[in-house]
DNA sequence: TGAAAATTGGGACATATGTCCTTCCCCGCC
DNA sequence: GGCGGGGAAGGACATATGTCCCAATTTTCA
């Protein structure tokens, strides 16, 4: 984590995401920016932490551990988004691991701070509650989805959100081999499992492996397969 | 749906549960008191609705059915707890039906008055996040738990919440057993695959059946498989 | 009271999934 | 070219879980 002293970037960032309001002048002085490397942590599950985080640039991965080690991917997030809203609300200890995907930008302010300052302030309270009800319709969706199809739906479904987001600038309708371990995270199997459902998706035409990457073939079946139960966050 | 026009009950309720701030004066004139039978439902899955409610007495239960009609049971909730604030916030259409279990009172109000009256109203607000960020953390436990422990594990731990929970009535170390479709869909198995673990765990004197319920036999045992892993809302 | 209907338990079998370990493949380096 | 290392794929086996269906039991009601 590295602090970016650069008010002026700052505040850009604030406009581009529409935040002026919702950090109001009495907030303002209490706002920094950081930046993580790819694969850098912004927070780790259990620490205790009176930081909140707004992500305005970069991708990050959200995911938690079990007591016996297991790892569960719970999403990829895009700006804008935050981190650390649910614990600052409840004052609980860090649930979620964060981890940087890409180059990261976030601008944080202290817990204090905003109990201070922006306890009442209704803008903010009103885009917390925004991004949290989100978290949650989400979690909803995937929780449901997670627990009521196998994993081969549950792959076409990743298949189809991550390889045709436009907004993701490795739109090629494929996906690198090298994320498959996340995927079986992401999609709650084992790495194991996730390969034998590829093979079969594979054998019969849908997609195919090769040059480190696994692409899409047939994207109309895939999407039959999937229904329309997909990751569109 | 019954409405109960008994404006003094509405107070007690209010007060109750610390709502007056929440609920405050130019909000008051559209607070409703409606009654709810066992069985009858609040909402609907997938329908609109402009409506928000405050359960302030009985218990409700959460439950989402998939396009194939496979039922998840989500949740079971006491008061105070909201229902529809996700869709307020997000303006969607209900996400999961709610069903009373038994008797239910709550107060209600339309989405429209509380945009109109009380959209800046930061303890109503603050109120909606910490009921939102409740439920976001419930749901992240479910989640994961769901995901990463087998259903004896589930059964364990739902078993010593339910049968445990003091502030429940039915308070004695026992579950019903027209009670077990429905545990099998909160912990996200079949009635089949629960009636087997069911049947392990009462050859190994953990549990027994008889009389129409499930009682616990061994709280320690259960406890240790369970691990620190509960149901504990 | 007796038969039909509903509730509950469980057998048989097929799938889905996890774990462990071996094999294969690509790559840099000697 | 041959070798060692690490990532990636897959075989073998054990479990977990789902589905279908039937049997036992209880309840309902004529």
């Amino acid at each position: 984590m590295k602090e970016i002293k650069d008010p002026a970037r700052l505040d850009k960032y604030l406009a581009q995401h529409s935040l002026e309001d919702i950090f109001h002048a009495p907030l303002r002085p209490h706002l920094h920016l950081y930046a993580f490397e790819p694969g850098e942590a912004l927070c780790s599950q259990g620490e205790s932490t009176d930081a909140l985080h707004v992500l305005v640039k970069g991708k990050i991965k959200i995911y938690t551990t079990s007591p016996e080690g297991k790892t569960l991917v719970i999403s990829f997030k895009n700006p804008p988004d935050m981190v650390g809203d649910i614990e600052y609300v409840r004052d609980l200890d860090i649930i979620n691991t964060v981890e940087a995907v890409s180059p990261v930008t976030v601008i944080g302010i202290s817990g204090t701070a905003v109990k201070r300052y922006g306890d009442d302030h209704a803008p903010l309270l009103k885009f917390m509650l925004d991004v949290i009800t989100k978290k949650f319709y989400i979690k909803s969706d995937f929780l449901s989805f997670n627990l009521m199809y196998p994993v081969e739906v549950r792959l076409a479904s990743y298949l189809l959100s991550v390889c045709y987001d436009e907004s993701d600038e490795g739109f090629e309708g494929r996906l690198a081999i090298s994320q498959l371990t996340d995927t079986a995270n992401l999609i709650g199997t084992s790495y194991r499992h996730l390969n034998r459902v590829i093979r079969r998706l594979s054998e019969e035409g849908m997609v195919e492996r090769g040059g480190g990457y696994l692409h899409v073939r047939d994207r109309d079946r895939l999407s039959r397969l999937a229904g329309r139960n997909l990751y569109e966050h």
